[in-house]
DNA sequence: CAATAGTGTTACAGTTTTATTACAAACCTA
DNA sequence: TAGGTTTGTAATAAAACTGTAACACTATTG
């Protein structure tokens, strides 16, 4: 359901930041230090899509690129390379080695994300979903309208999001902190009982007359769509 | 039905930008980074309109150009060139070498769309629809006149422009950003708060005595024609 | 069964977001 | 260039949403 992204990429730190933030978007997320190893792993796993940075310990990332747009196997998988500023800028983009875009370090994560994301639509436009169901709720990410049934459901923002998250992973149970952090921010500071407020708002808009709970409570740990 | 675009630009965050967005106008879009190939391409596929790169890294943009429009076969295919800015003279010269029109990079899209709509309007008026009804909202950009039901209605400008954005993709949220770089341009400097403005002077000249309200505001997402 | 911990519900004040209005500057057009 | 349009902004009003606290309720445990 949710893409999968492979990231080659020697600097730990970067791999750790984007890593966070994807996953945090709802991709899964795998990664590689080593060009070799790389390589493999991403034969192996087969991921929707992979970040390669230009400058690597041992097999360099113009050849990990190569190899894979070589094989009719792996070639359709989208590539975005990391350049750093002033790396040899325009020799990047003169030797078609067959990366699909370029990211210049430092970049921006929304730029990156954006990027990403224009890919995987053009790629494998089921991991951009714009209408997700769940038995019989459906929200429309495009027009932003939420049905249960037939019946269209007015949300409120957080509302909305809250169901938003819970829909791209149903029956998972998440904790009033992973709540906070995934539909609120992270940084912001909000006492994690108002996240009972939030569910009991959607579970009563989501309820039409006489359907079935959908948000389940559970004990100690959190809530789930289920 | 739709027209097919054909662009040749070497720089490929370009061509994933323009691409991304025609292709979400309706149009069919394939693109070449390779001077030499994109020709061939273009005799291939007969596309319906050329976007050109000015500068490019082995056949020069000029040169696909007059190439094109030597042939009386591929002539009528019109073409807009895409010239960095400061390159005014080339200008003179690219419409000397046959090209339709011309756009100066950095461009702003809508200025980019226009562009192209103007000229399928003239040599294939059948993909270029001039006459977009929405309910009982009508919008003919030929006389460039708006009907609410039978009753005409006057428009400014940008009321104008943003009510003819709107219905291309009805039903679809917005969010205030979105709409500045669509309707307004990408590079123009205006309040986001600016829109709202702009979205109460179209409903109080769409909605007519006793009429449906057709601009939907969505809390904290943006509006749509719905 | 009583004590305790965890969750549900409600009301409300404060905050955020959107609507509306007025106005000066910029823009046309005759 | 005069006179009407159109535009963007800022100020204010109105509406919707949010977070919290207090209290009610339910499950769990010894």
């Amino acid at each position: 359901m949710n893409a999968k992204i492979f990231i080659v990429e020697d600097e730990k730190s970067i791999i750790t930041l984007i890593k966070y933030n994807l996953e945090k978007e709802g991709y899964k997320v795998s990664s590689s230090e080593n060009g070799e190893e790389a390589l493999k792993e991403i034969k192996e796993s087969a991921p929707d899509l992979v970040l390669l940075d230009w400058m690597l310990p041992n097999l360099s990332g113009i050849e990990i690129c190569k190899q894979l747009k070589k094989s009719a196997q792996y070639k359709s998988i989208p590539i975005i390379m990391l350049t750093a500023k002033g790396e040899e800028e325009d020799k990047v983009r003169g030797l078609n080695v067959g990366a699909d875009d370029y990211v210049t370090k430092p970049f921006s994560y929304p730029e990156l994300l954006a990027r990403i994301e224009a890919l995987l639509r053009r790629s494998k436009p089921s991991v951009a979903q714009d209408v997700i169901s769940f038995e019989d709720l459906k929200i429309d990410r495009i027009t932003r309208r939420v049905y249960r049934g037939k019946k269209e459901i007015s949300l409120g923002p957080t509302e909305y999001n809250l169901l938003d998250f819970f829909i791209k992973n149903p029956k998972r149970v998440y904790s009033r902190e992973q709540l906070l952090e995934n539909v609120w921010g992270n940084d912001i500071n909000v006492e994690s009982r108002t996240v009972d407020v939030h569910i009991r708002r959607l579970r009563q808009a989501i309820n039409i007359a006489g359907s079935k709970e959908l948000i389940r409570t559970v004990r100690s740990a959190g809530y789930s769509l289920d």
